[in-house]
DNA sequence: TTGACATGCAAGTGATCACTTGCCTATCAT
DNA sequence: ATGATAGGCAAGTGATCACTTGCATGTCAA
């Protein structure tokens, strides 16, 4: 649970969730090239693999490989019991 | 926004929550000793006293005075955005 | 097989963060 | 007024974080 919101603690990691909450099985390249176009962000792609790799760890994300490819989906699993935490008795 | 999630990043805050989470308008003492004795750890008021300002200007945490007492509260309203952000479509 | 494409790994750097340390201000009871 | 209580301010330190840099691996098309 640490590990995700240490992973949510980042904005660019945030607008990460952003794109693959509007579409799953995107590349690393497809990801690096719509923060840039659609979010103005300008990341390398190392710093977005890196990235990735924190909110894959945290069970934000998950991956699945196609030949040279590796695809990235949102795994919204982990949100549902964060604000559940302290809205609990309302 | 960003004030938000990286307040929460922070595992003593959350556990700063908690506990306001089950009874409000506690002092900067209160909180100190329920920490140390209810949760295990073991921070000075100084450190504290600091997380309770992160807190604070996240929006997370309201606060009013009675004399020379500092009574906390939780203000659980910007927690509500955050799950709905990637949980919208489901 | 060769080159281009997509990704992986790891050391290094600058900035940020949590925490400490020391001193100061304000409030209340006696 | 004086001492005790509750809290505030700010500089300094060590650890963590995001990012860069350079090179390596794996996959596919020609």
């Amino acid at each position: 649970m640490d590990d995700v919101f240490k992973a949510l603690a980042d904005p660019t990691r945030r607008t990460i969730l952003d794109e693959l909450s509007e579409r799953d099985d995107q590349t690393l390249f497809e990801i690096c090239s719509r923060l840039t176009t659609k979010h103005g962000l300008g990341s390398t792609r190392q710093a977005i693999s890196q990235h990735l790799a924190v909110l894959e760890a945290a069970g934000l994300v998950r991956t699945r490989r196609d030949g040279r490819y590796k695809l990235h989906s949102i795994t919204p699993e982990p949100l549902r019991q964060i604000a559940d935490r302290w809205l609990r008795d309302d």
